[in-house]
DNA sequence: AAATAAAATGAAAATAATTCTCATTTACCT
DNA sequence: AGGTAAATGAGAATTATTTTCATTTTATTT
């Protein structure tokens, strides 16, 4: 009973377990917790391999928090917050862009937009919490 | 005909030109720009002071472009372009972000915001036209 | 005004995230 | 199986940014 395409690949592995989480994780954190299913998979191949599914569009980059850049393989145009505390990027579904904005931005500039990121700041509930407490 | 505070020092001239601009120069643009003024900046005191500016809030880090951190005199919330094939970083004053969505996220998620960036990204109409001609 | 202390700066070394090189391994095709 | 192209690991290279430290500039005190 063996798979039809012997699947080898760690590239397989980045991209599902970038599809999969909902940490919005840096190349080094992937590369970290791939490291369970591949103990030998190493740091050039996450970014190799991030810099490709950027290319081909499959996933796309938030920019960087902390000066690490985080992936996001959600390429649908939606929400984030960044923790300033503890750097956790958290998606906002309950908010979204309004779409008319888009044109908007193209007629009275005169530019062709490609994508949008809304992005708030602050201090995750969590953090919130704990600072209480403490 | 002196002037009574003798201000040699280059961190006036750095805030100074960013408050100027419109142009959301990265560190290095900025070095280049002040050496008119001051042949001896040094790409130190750019990155130093900026840092200082940025911890004072007098200025606030549009995050990077190609790789690249930008930096903005202007911290009031408001609206960027950024060009996809020359890196420009454009004001879009005639968009802004409903101020009611700042509560929304804290009431739904129980942060607290602190700021709130929206940005477009695409080719911008310099490049647009260019691109016609070529 | 001179003396002293504190802050700012330049130059170059250090750091750290990311990219590249190249030898090796893995998968695909016939 | 054999040959070819693609993927990978290890570590070197690159590059934006930060830090160190000696020097200069500014502020303060006498």
């Amino acid at each position: 009973m063996e798979q039809k395409t012997k699947q080898f690949r760690k590239r397989n592995a980045i991209l599902t377990y970038l599809q999969e989480t909902h940490l919005h994780p840096s190349a080094e954190m992937l590369h970290e917790m791939l490291q369970a299913e591949h103990p030998d998979i190493s740091l050039a191949t996450v970014y190799r391999n991030l810099t490709l599914f950027k290319n081909q569009g499959l996933i796309q980059s938030l920019g960087t928090v902390d000066g690490i850049e985080r992936f996001d393989a959600n390429t649908l145009p939606h929400v984030h917050f960044i923790c300033t505390s503890c750097n956790a990027v958290i998606d906002l579904p309950q908010i979204s862009v309004p779409e008319q904005l888009r044109n908007t931005v193209e007629q009275t500039t005169g530019s062709q937009v490609e994508a949008c990121q809304l992005c708030f700041t602050g201090i995750c509930q969590a953090c919130c919490q704990s600072e209480k407490t403490a």
